[in-house]
DNA sequence: GTTGTATCAGAATGATCGTTCTGATATCTA
DNA sequence: TAGATATCAGAACGATCATTCTGATACAAC
């Protein structure tokens, strides 16, 4: 999953996989039956073990917007702690890379980008409306996928902190305006 | 260019390039030198072609935020007109590929982002002082990322108006506010 | 008309790709 | 211990990759 992290779809080798798992080509094939298939698994793994940990304290908590900050604190410390300029969000990159080429994993980014959605729209507050926290939702998942955007491309996390200090304070504003 | 806007560098041959520009191997090793040359070579011209005008009337009238809602409408309009989903934004493309293990991508990368801050900078209220209007500016550039990697998986170019409203609508608000 | 120079399509090249096959080694069952 | 079953490293496969080479064709100048 690092790998296709970190290099993306194409510029992965079998090699590269058979190396970094340090499984063999023919378990790999036996398990998952050919590079797109282990793709596709670990999709399923990054869904699990870094989005859905992400998204747990939206579903705990609801309508408390400090949920959205500390979503962009922690995904940016755990950029850091991989270090910068690093491999962005694995969904991000299959959006530029995969989506519109491969039916399969274009429905799964869909689906991703739901789920994103869902979990920012419930984090907002109750007050507003169903749509006006439905559009925020949306800014808010077309922000994230700018922010791991520059985060393959900038070696400061720092400058990742106030890009999303902006977004969550523009945010507020918003909210604030509405109430 | 197109081929490589669309599909990305290593999702594309030396064959697709030869039939998509009508030339032949010979002469393209021979004006550009490899693949990568012609890449680099692609991404000038994109920078000519589709960035400059886009960019230019920011060029012609300063502190005039509505050329900021304006560069989003036609760029929307744009990828509408060359067909959503569609390719997107060649330097985003490149950002999320390439930027990462390739040096020389990464410094056009990063000089684009400047261009296009400092453009949405000189559009904003000369009454904002200059680290504000550039925290805005970076935000944008972020917007517009996050947007073109919308535009590759969404069909809906009224999504990405509504988006684009929503953004621009967020930054009024904060300019308001600054005022 | 002949010679020199581009330009051309397409074959050749070596490397690498994803995928499969081949035995050898290890692990388990009885 | 004997036999069946996984698991292993690595060779082999055809396809495709970027790149180069080969002649043939078209056009230039003299």
């Amino acid at each position: 999953m690092r790998v296709f992290w970190l290099n993306g779809y194409s510029a992965t080798s079998m090699a590269d996989l058979v190396e970094a798992t340090g499984s063999t080509r023919q378990s790999i094939y036996g398990d998952f039956g050919s590079k797109h298939g282990l793709y596709v698994a670990c999709f399923d793994t990054y869904r699990e073990a870094v989005v859905a940990p992400a998204l747990d304290p939206f579903c705990k908590a609801q309508h408390r917007v400090a949920a959205i900050a500390d979503y962009f604190d922690i995904q940016i410390a755990h950029a850091e702690r991989i270090g910068l300029p690093g491999p962005g969000c694995l969904v991000g990159n299959a959006t530029t890379e995969l989506a519109a080429h491969d039916p399969a994993i274009g429905a799964l980014v869909q689906q991703h980008h739901r789920r994103l959605e869902d979990a920012f729209a419930s984090a907002l507050p109750a007050s507003l409306s169903t749509t006006r926290r439905c559009k925020l939702a949306r800014f808010l998942v077309l922000a994230a996928q700018g922010l791991w955007a520059v985060s393959r491309v900038t070696a400061s996390a720092e400058q990742l902190r106030a890009q999303a200090a902006t977004i969550i304070s523009m945010l507020k504003k918003e909210i604030e305006n509405d109430a």
